[in-house]
DNA sequence: AACTCGGGGTC
DNA sequence: GACCCAGAGTT
């Protein structure tokens, strides 16, 4: 089974960024961003990561700001902030060099069991298994696991069956082959069976229930939440909030907003902005109406317009605020919803000077673009 | 063992 | 629009 999943990824593995110089550092930062992220999402923000922090002194030595600015958009932040601090950790409290086995790797924010065992067998060469989403969805089908992968039981027979096909000469290959193979042939919804180098050897194939593996669990209901926030101005200006150090989005910006508990949205968008921030506002016009999906929730973000006529930010659950110029506020670090917000303003924005060029093409004059 | 994480691609 | 994804941390 070995030979012939290592000789089918020899010819098939794909040409991905951190496989041009698989570096420890390299191969940490591609497994961080892999974690519940797809390959096409990540590569684009790997290429931009490796540009501005080359090696682990680059990101030891950054700010939190920074970190979070390069990750904005890739979710999970705290991925981010856990690399981070990693990195720092090793540079501050050890030699500088990334540990090499998974029980030290294991000490380190953010790195679990699979990750540990990435970059020790990929960069290191240990004999230790990996078991991702690829690998379960493989293994299940091979040995025929009736288990349901994310019980204790389920995840002992996975581990085992990867540990025992881990111990040969080239862990790294072999693990970034069951990986592969995973993605490319042995797909979630329709395995090419009939292109898989392992499939006289599989026992789902043999019996044709492919289908049946890997055991999932359910997956809970959607869950709908509606919000509302505001896009608050002063002189040209407009108000964002830091999150806090911990929990969801740590250290990240956002327009105030918040649940709706009730009532009517429109109406309840100035007594959320009051006790948030202090602020009394008055409203101009509703901006958009952003949705998005995470988890198990489905977001209906109602969005307005509003200037600041009185009272003083005192924030409550935040732990900064800034009045930030329209063309500044894209290099903040904001997650995806919130830049959506920083993209409405500037199209009404744009609009608005659009009109501006109408108006003077309607008097003879030639306007610049 | 269950829950959360606030992104996005694929089929 | 489901379903899934190179999981980890917290409760």
């Amino acid at each position: 089974m070995r030979r012939r999943l290592l000789a089918w990824y020899r010819h098939h593995r794909r040409d991905l960024p951190w496989r041009t110089d698989p570096t420890p550092y390299a191969v940490w930062v591609s497994e961080i961003m892999l974690q519940q992220t797809t390959v096409t999402a990540a590569v684009p923000f790997y290429e931009r990561w490796m540009k501005r922090f080359p090696t682990l002194r680059d990101l030891a030595a950054a700010d939190e700001e920074d970190v979070l600015r390069l990750w904005a958009g890739l979710g999970y932040y705290n991925r981010a902030r856990n690399l981070h601090r990693a990195a720092m950790q090793i540079v501050s409290e050890g030699d500088g060099e990334i540990p090499h086995t998974v029980t030290d790797l294991m000490d380190l924010p953010g790195i679990g069991r699979y990750t540990a065992g990435a970059i020790a067998s990929i960069a290191f060469g240990e004999r230790v298994p990996v078991v991702d989403a690829n690998v379960a969805r493989v293994l299940a089908r091979f040995f025929a696991v009736r288990e349901e992968v994310s019980t204790a039981d389920g995840q002992r027979i996975l581990w085992d069956h990867a540990e025992d096909l881990t111990q040969t000469n080239n862990p790294g290959d072999l693990n970034q082959a069951l990986m592969e193979l995973g993605a490319l042939v042995c797909t979630p919804t329709s395995p090419r069976c009939d292109i898989c180098p392992i499939q006289p050897l599989c026992r789902a194939a043999q019996r044709g229930d492919m289908h049946r593996y890997p055991v999932l669990r359910e997956r809970p209901e959607a869950v709908e939440v509606t919000e509302v926030g505001a896009a608050v101005e002063r002189k040209g200006r407009f108000l964002i909030l830091r999150r806090p150090k911990s929990g969801r989005m740590a250290g990240m910006w956002e327009f105030p907003h918040g649940p709706l508990r009730g009532g009517e949205p429109a109406e309840t968008v100035a007594p959320m902005v009051k006790s948030l921030t202090g602020l009394d506002i008055h409203i101009d016009e509703p901006l958009r109406t952003i949705e998005y999906t995470f988890t198990h929730h489905q977001i209906t973000l109602h969005v307005w317009r509003a200037r600041a006529t009185g009272g003083r930010v005192h924030r409550r659950s935040h732990d900064a605020h800034r009045w930030v110029a329209l063309r500044d506020l894209m290099s903040r670090p904001m997650a995806t919803a919130q830049r959506r917000i920083v993209e409405a303003l500037m199209e009404s924005a744009g609009g608005r000077q659009l009109d501006l060029l109408e108006l003077g093409e309607e008097s003879e004059e030639s306007a610049p673009i």
